[in-house]
DNA sequence: CGATTTTGACCCGCGC
DNA sequence: GCGCGGGTCAAAATCG
């Protein structure tokens, strides 16, 4: 028998982004060699040397290869089985998701501050949760990270994603995610007839007439990511520091002393039209505006950390009104899938805000099959950026604090709770923002490589890591920046698994996590995001089943899959007390968008990666 | 030459 | 009411 037959079987699966397990077998697409293949090729060139087989040797090489070619046909079928329960994850969240809005259709609005407060002070434990009631104002903002290992230190936030829909489902009417008002006001952004709600309340304000005007002033949710973007090209002084004219109006000198602002390849086109200098922060904040639809709302700034250059924030804002390239779709529906944890969780009682994603349900699904891309996160700081930070006692949030504020943090704060062990460390931040109320953390972290993470939530109340008084909602899932992550993941999973060492709050933290299907969304586009942020080679098989194993983890509520004779896995949530689902390999083949261009400059030529998911 | 960026001016909300 | 600060506009400049 002819190895090489089986040559185009693999070329053919890694075609079809077939991934394998950790056993020997492929995992990733754009890998140099799979095992597997490795294996087969080895062989074939032996093969010259083996003329003479016998037959013991012939024997034995058709059995390797007879189960060679048996594991291959059991990772087609569970991946057929994987993509059935993707379908079914997406149906059921779309079920889900009118329930919660019938729900709270149904529910008067409480709007009395004391009410607000109380609500407030309940959101960090609910984490997305429909029932409290939502506040007046609330913002998202989401911080990206940029890619600096691969792309020369530009920014390339990479995500991809795609879904088992038809186009047609791009096209679904944009899902109320929170409250009554938010379809009426997405459905404005849908129409495009007020592409910027600021301008809609300036309006309102200067006629006074609208619809706005008859309700309090809502401030759009926004999501903000922060991340780090290390790179000798990423903030190159643009302009001489200059002294402000002080014949102008303060605040009309936009850039008298600026930092170039770069910004990420997110999939979306985006046209900048403004630069401003704001208070406390040495770098300037490029504000841009969607193109893709003349009439899309969707605003998006960036910003450079002023405590730390090297970390990019850029915040979104806005629903767009459009379908999104599939290149954009996943940034957007993690964007989504936050604001609506933010909307439906912390303020359900608020008037739902645009935000990035929420243009079709399908976006808020796909947060839960997205193949997110985050390349360069907390790669190291090989340039000199370190000596340029600044350590201004204004932190740049606080420029909107007065937005509900949902930020993903991709850096690694230095509050994090394991400091004691940096390396293999797997982290990130979560956090939701409102003004003027306590604010709570919530930790997800793993440590260490040998031993099992531990899960925390710690609850801050008007100090500690935010500066102002504000609500903050932090889910810490930040990732230390370390090869060994996956690896040790891979002799983790070889290993009996130890009982983790399980926080007393381990079930508070279960529970919500179980409690709200787009929290399972946000969640598993941000796990995905930051396995898949390994970026090239060696992120993507192994950071697929990292994504994975937290996807199937947090999908909890949906129909389990199948058990199938595979390799389960077992994931750090799944020790999660409440959490477990067993999950086969290979599953979810959400592929990476590798490869983002860098951008300079926010008009990112919307590439369409395309990705094959299933 | 159209698209995009730059940048001074303007508008508006908010706090004092 | 005033000033501050964030955000947007739009003409000019630049880019491809």
């Amino acid at each position: 028998m002819e190895v090489v037959v089986e040559k185009p079987d693999v070329e053919e699966e890694r075609k079809a982004g077939c991934f394998h397990d950790e056993h020997g077998v492929k995992i990733r697409e754009d890998s140099t060699l799979i095992p597997s293949e490795k294996w087969a090729m080895e062989y074939t060139s032996a093969r010259p040397s083996s003329t003479n087989p016998k037959d013991s040797t012939s024997f034995t090489q058709e059995h390797r290869l007879e189960s060679t070619k048996a594991e291959m046909v059991e990772v087609r079928e569970e991946n057929q089985r994987l993509k059935l329960i993707l379908t079914r994850i997406t149906e059921d969240y779309q079920s889900l998701s009118d329930i919660v809005r019938r729900e709270q259709a149904k529910k008067p609005i409480k709007n009395t501050p004391a009410a607000d407060e109380e609500v407030e002070e309940t959101v960090s434990l609910r984490l997305g949760t429909s029932s409290s009631g939502q506040r007046k104002e609330d913002k998202m903002k989401i911080v990206t990270g940029k890619d600096s290992e691969r792309f020369g230190g530009c920014l390339t936030l990479g995500l991809n994603m795609k879904f088992e829909g038809s186009d047609d489902s791009l096209k679904e009417p944009v899902l109320n995610l929170s409250s009554d008002n938010s379809s009426e006001e997405l459905k404005e952004e849908d129409t495009g007839a007020e592409p910027w709600p600021p301008r809609k309340a300036a309006n309102s304000a200067r006629n006074g007439d609208d619809e706005a005007s008859q309700q309090p002033l809502v401030k759009k949710a926004r999501v903000s990511v922060r991340a780090r973007c290390d790179g000798p090209t990423v903030c190159t002084p643009n302009y001489v520091i200059i002294s402000s004219n002080m014949n102008h109006h303060h605040h009309d000198c936009m850039q008298a002393w600026a930092f170039s602002v770069d910004t990420m390849n997110d999939g979306c086109q985006w046209r900048k039209y403004g630069q401003k200098i704001s208070k406390g922060n040495p770098c300037p904040r490029a504000y841009y505006r969607c193109t893709v639809a003349p009439a899309c709302p969707v605003r998006k700034q960036v910003q450079r950390c002023a405590e730390d250059m090297s970390i990019l924030i850029t915040t979104y804002e806005g629903a767009h009104n459009h379908p999104l390239p599939i290149s954009a779709s996943a940034m957007a529906s993690t964007t989504a899938a936050a604001a609506s944890m933010l909307m439906s969780g912390s303020s359900a009682s608020q008037p739902a805000v645009g935000f990035p994603g929420s243009f079709s349900t399908a976006n808020c699904n796909l947060a839960t099959s997205i193949n997110a891309n985050l390349h360069g996160l907390n790669l190291s700081v090989s340039d000199n950026l370190r000596s340029q930070q600044f350590h201004l006692p204004n932190p740049l949030i606080s420029s909107i604090t007065s937005h509900p504020t949902i930020t993903l943090d991709l850096t690694v704060p230095p509050s994090c709770s394991f400091q004691a062990n940096q390396f293999n460390s797997f982290s990130s931040n979560f956090t939701t923002t409102t003004p003027r109320y306590s604010s709570t953390r919530f930790n997800i972290s793993s440590s260490d490589t040998n031993s099992l993470p531990t899960y925390e939530i710690s609850k801050y109340l008007n100090n500690g890591a935010q500066p102002y008084d504000k609500s903050s909602v932090s889910l810490s899932l930040g990732r230390q920046p370390h090869d060994y992550l996956y690896r040790s993941y891979l002799q983790k999973t070889t290993k009996p698994s130890t009982p983790p060492n399980q926080h007393p709050l381990t079930d508070t933290l279960a529970k919500a996590i179980t409690s709200d299907p787009k929290f399972h969304s946000v969640l598993a586009a941000t796990i995905t995001s930051y396995v898949e942020g390994r970026g090239g080679k060696e992120a993507v098989g192994h950071g697929l089943k990292w994504g994975e194993q937290h996807l199937n983890s947090l999908a909890l509520p949906f129909p389990a899959a199948p058990q199938g004779n595979g390799c389960t896995t077992s994931s750090y949530f799944n020790r999660l007390p409440g959490l477990n689902l067993n999950t086969q390999q290979g599953s979810l083949l959400l592929q990476s968008s590798l490869g983002f261009p860098s951008t300079k400059g926010a008009s990112a030529t919307p590439r369409d990666h395309n990705t094959e998911n299933m």
